[in-house]
DNA sequence: GCAGGCACCTAATTCAAATTAGAACATCGA
DNA sequence: TCGATGTTCTAATTTGAATTAGGTGCCTGC
């Protein structure tokens, strides 16, 4: 059996009382006598004392538990998963704050839709707080939760924040703003935007940073298109280009490589006649055709400062209706220079 | 505050003893009344009362938390991770059973190796058990732990089993065993083996798989190599096949690709010139230059047996010195045909 | 010689649940 | 009507550590 601090305490002859403020270090704070805490740390020592977690989060009220809620499975089949970087992040945090992850698998079993309820038996609670990840279809369930005083942090996107809990997102607006800045710079007059045909957040984002930025530095639009998940057509990358435009820039890293192609086809060389900037990370550098030049969604940083932001957040540090917005980088490539 | 137990025993009048027994569902065996059942059960329902983990762990009860344990980041870093498949499978088997996952994230915060005990905080018995997974540096701890009827189940290599609880493994021997039955049968009589240059159980399995095999079927072996991670050198390739293989098992998935460039630069063609067969999972079909015919690893299924093999073992359906070995299937490709 | 203060330590309680050992009452057979 | 058996529930304890509220003895100052 696993010595107790009762056992240290026997064999110290003190009480358990004093050999918890000796280990603690409280030795100063009540005043015990040198000799004493030299017993007491030495049968410590010799008995191999543990300290026994589970008893000190009951008696602390903190089960050193953070949930991890996605809505999907967590470890992805797919290994373009949205979610994986911010996991890495999340993990990071947690090994740092020293904090244990619960994923809350058993709310999958049921068939259907997932729910965070689940019939009644809320497992949710078990953990201190819960982080909550991408795309929420909950939203009457996470308030219901959220007025229970149950802490939650997002993280990403959040469609009506709503005050439920406190969120970090990226800075999508001022990192479009950056880029509009920079391809002016090296002067780019005219530019196109590619979108995808969604209208989440982050993107929303996005085109208001583009319009801004255009704004800003006395940029004309030669183009937009919000089309095609996979990216445009030959004939839109023509026709943009035909109508002026020198730089390009690209919502989604996947319609990168469409963009490549397209101009491979139309005989236009990135980035002499044409500069393309991607407006999101890399998912995988190794199929990909060329060094994008690109911004940098801080997704690992994100899953990071969210942990600190829930315990911080659970401690009454911030209200639930704070939120931070961490910078985007801007990543240098071989797709974007100056105009020629 | 969350609601206890004996919250709902003020609602329902009667003890906490009774809330205790009820929401164990034993009432059959302490004949507990129905209708004070059903008091007890709606005073639960209406309260919200989730159970506290910490107290549970601390008396000693079941939380329906599995940990799990990896010595290393556990959403990992690099794409080529060993883990990710089985993470995968231990997903789908929690979610089957209806168990949450704790990451026992905490242990890592220490600097230099990570340790169950890690100086006290010894958070791992707040989970019914876990699931250790991939090479263990800790046996000593392992060893303190099982002592004290901690259950775990380990995934994957197990150097010193030392009953210290179950475990699941891929059936190696077997899969080469039976790779090399097939290559006798495609009249294949010669063969080479290029190996990785370490020593961990799955491959000195395979080379056990791989010595039986060749003595089974009467085969005689052209060469064998352990000596580059990435690959053999080209003039490994030629002098294996000028001394007469026909066919050549490859341990490593990476190292198929470098196979693949040695025999281009060989001039030798796959498989017509020479078979190639894979003794491990394809990690990643998209950077594969070809449709290698190979062994695949039942990591998922190695995975998702686990759960079920801890909470049996939790169960004390087997004993700690059970074991099961899964099958490897043999997954069909372009290389490796009939010998011309 | 007695209040006040300090140094040093302990008994008792708390955390939330599980469990052991019975208690209170009814019923039944002889 | 007495013991035996059952039914239905509870008081008290346990888990391991942290904390609160003291208690004891010694010294100082007046």
């Amino acid at each position: 059996m696993r010595p107790r601090q009762s056992d240290i305490a026997r064999l110290a002859r003190v009480s358990q009382t004093t050999v918890s403020l000796t280990l603690n270090g409280k030795t100063a704070e009540y005043g015990i006598n040198r000799a004493t805490e030299e017993r007491i740390m030495s049968a410590a020592r010799e008995l191999g004392y543990v300290p026994n977690v589970t008893a000190r989060a009951l008696r602390g009220g903190r089960n050193c538990l953070l949930g991890v809620h996605a809505y999907e499975s967590l470890f992805p089949t797919s290994r373009e998963s949205y979610y994986e970087e911010i996991l890495v992040g999340i993990e990071q945090g947690a090994i740092r704050t020293g904090q244990d992850l619960v994923l809350f698998t058993s709310v999958h079993s049921g068939q259907g839709r997932a729910s965070i309820f689940d019939g009644g038996r809320n497992r949710l609670k078990i953990a201190d707080g819960t982080l909550i990840i991408g795309f929420d279809q909950h939203d009457d369930e996470l308030v219901r939760l959220a007025e229970e005083g149950f802490p939650f942090v997002f993280i990403g996107r959040r469609e009506k924040p709503a005050a439920l809990g406190p969120y970090v997102t990226a800075d999508y607006v001022g990192a479009v703003r950056s880029v509009a800045a920079q391809v002016r710079a090296l002067g780019h007059r005219r530019v196109a935007y590619l979108g995808l045909p969604d209208y989440i957040e982050p993107r929303l984002e996005r085109r208001e940073g583009f319009a801004r930025g255009v704004e800003e530095h006395d940029l004309t639009v030669a183009g937009q298109s919000f089309g095609h998940l996979e990216g445009p057509h030959e004939r839109w990358v023509q026709e943009m280009v035909e109508s002026g435009a020198t730089a390009l820039l690209v919502e989604g890293s996947a319609q990168l490589e469409t963009v490549a192609q397209r101009c491979d086809a139309a005989g236009l060389r990135i980035p002499d006649d044409l500069s393309v900037i991607g407006l999101d990370s890399i998912t995988d550098p190794a199929t990909s055709s060329r060094h994008w030049t690109h911004v940098r969604v801080p997704r690992r940083e994100m899953g990071s400062r969210a942990v600190e932001l829930l315990l911080e957040f659970i401690d009454g540090v911030h209200g639930p209706a704070y939120h931070e917005r961490l910078p985007c980088t801007f990543e240098e490539g071989e797709t974007f220079c100056p105009r020629s």
